[in-house]
DNA sequence: CTTGGCACTCGATCCCCCTGAGTGCCAGAC
DNA sequence: GTCTGGCACTCAGGGGGATCGAGTGCCAAG
């Protein structure tokens, strides 16, 4: 009873500060909302949300802020995920619709994300890793200089320049081709390094050098370069409350952004269909002790998620109608990317 | 005799300007610089410097800031590129050396020049329409879907999808590689249009619808794409003075900055040699208007420069240092590109 | 043409006071 | 036990001087 109240008056005051950006205190909130109670007993309640640190005053004669655990449980327990408004579907459908190619459609994704949440989105290119070989192509650049060129079935294209150790012909080129190709064309990419490690061994012993190197390429292009490609949009959303949010320096923000290893580590734990809330302290990194982040997985319907995507704002955010927005977002890439 | 003095008060004040970002008068101006003369000589200078426009007072009783006016003209009279040290030298070349790949290399160099200049740093990717195609590769998807798969001999690659109008088999998809790559293969971009003009025409006519669609594709991936990536670094920059520069909000200039299509008009005069610089109203942006651009071209040696980078900061910036980096990293760039 | 002197201007800073929003606590009502 | 009105208290923010000092323009003399 008491209890329920109480929560009441957090989310009011999340509300109500998330709309404002002004501490709100115990007269404002009977005002806008229908707590049936007076400003007296109000001040009681959040007394006790004090004491239990969900809430906290700027300075003594000032109302109540969350605090990062206020908006924790908020986002828990007193939200629900918003689902956008009709003409924000249209809105999204029209956007990525006339998308052409992988890139294209993370550009669009990438700022269609920024300008519907108002916030700094971030879009992680499809991984590799999940993803299987469409085709390998060999382009034989001089005698001992090979372009390798990997196509995935998300339309992705990777290239290599290798150095061959010893020289290499236009047909053994075919040849190598051909055999790369049906071993691995249609295969996940995670299986190629079992599928190819005898190849080298099915070669004449003076063909094996070139035919190592060659391989060891192609898995690095696989393994390594798994994957930190990233795109963002929307960076100029953080100067638009300026002092007001980020306590007072969006610097150490834009400095984490620059570091994509950060975001991905951040996107690291989002979930194929649930949208993950990393608030204020609880982000590993120092410059996004300010800032919340939002993300969820996306990918091709059946086959999982296979890449991360979301926004990054202060923590004074609507979560309600972000993570909204993020979820919309990821289901409609995912179907873009099944269709195209 | 006069007039050269005055020319070494705007000089004196210009640097130390930017040096200290504060309204410089004539008293610190005779401290710090061999001048020679009383601070009232100065302050006949500065009236007349004044009446001319190439400085200004921010209220009366303060000293002057160079205008927009001001720092043109020392950039074009009155200042000589900074070279680099020798240490920063060896930096570049350190940091440009381990690069793999055309992704790898603009990465770098973007990271690179914002770290060197403190600045914001924009690289262009190489112009597709300078280079020439290395080779076409074409794989065959589905029945009706080709993937045409371009890479230059800038090691760049680009690829669309097809959808053709009529089935085609494999061994057309491979007679067609053939045929393509004979016409342009080694051949500039540019020249693909007129060289491929004709190719429909030698196919038996019910082949040719699909082969005017794929020719079209391959057009229009060499010529409409020409190009419009590019890559950012060292935003977090813009917030080093914050309020000191760019009239209080660097919101403007993010904005500027994401719309790429804008950067690249910005690049769009610089010259293979010269450092370009372009000055606060100078920029036809609206958002760089408290913003200058330093730029310049470069590119594969002897094959002339083929794509710009540049920096973007405060009009109050070193302008002989920016310039000394940018030109220093973009002969460093051209070199590696030659190389690799 | 240069210089020292001088009166003048005006943004920045500090101090002080006041106002008002908001609080915590308490005694009484339900 | 829970709610409420009343009340004293706190303190950030804003306005109004007063002061300070860097910097200026001008002028008469060198």
């Amino acid at each position: 009873m008491v209890e329920d109240r109480k929560l009441d008056v957090l989310r009011a005051i999340v509300e109500d500060y998330v709309a404002t950006n002004e501490p709100v205190g115990s007269k404002a909130l009977v005002e806008r909302h229908p707590l049936g109670v007076s400003p007296a007993t109000i001040r009681n309640d959040m007394a006790a949300l004090e004491d239990e640190g969900y809430i906290t005053q700027p300075h003594t004669s000032a109302g109540r802020v969350p605090t990062d655990k206020g908006y924790r449980l908020f986002v828990d327990k007193l939200s629900t995920v918003k689902p956008l408004s009709g003409p924000e579907r249209r809105a999204i459908e029209g956007f990525l619709a006339g998308a052409v190619g992988l890139d294209d459609v993370v550009n669009r994704t990438v700022r269609l994300l920024a300008q519907l949440t108002r916030q700094v989105a971030v879009v992680q290119y499809p991984s590799l890793t999940r993803s299987a070989v469409r085709h390998l192509e060999m382009v034989r650049l001089s005698e001992t200089r090979l372009m390798v060129v990997l196509i995935t079935d998300t339309g992705r294209v990777e290239q290599r320049v290798v150095e061959l150790p010893d020289p290499l012909a236009e047909d053994a080129v075919a040849d190598l081709r051909t055999r790369i190709n049906s071993l691995i064309a249609g295969h996940p990419l995670a299986d190629a390094p079992t599928l190819m490690v005898d190849l080298p061994e099915t070669f004449a012993p003076d063909a094996r050098a070139n035919v190592s190197t060659v391989v060891a390429t192609v898995l690095e292009t696989l393994v390594e370069q798994v994957d930190e490609r990233v795109v963002m949009a929307g960076t100029a959303n953080l100067a638009r409350g300026s002092a007001l949010d980020f306590a007072g320096s969006i610097r150490p923000v834009l400095e984490a952004l620059e570091e994509h290893v950060v975001l991905l580590r951040l996107f690291g734990e989002a979930q194929p269909q649930a949208v993950h809330v990393s608030i204020g302290e609880e982000n590993p990194h120092e410059g996004l002790r300010a800032a919340s982040v939002v993300s969820t997985g996306y990918g091709l319907e059946g086959v999982g998620a296979f890449a991360s995507l979301g926004v990054v704002g202060p923590t004074r955010m609507d979560y309600p109608g972000t993570m909204g927005a993020v979820r919309a977002v990821a289901r409609y890439v995912g179907q873009v990317l099944a269709e195209g």
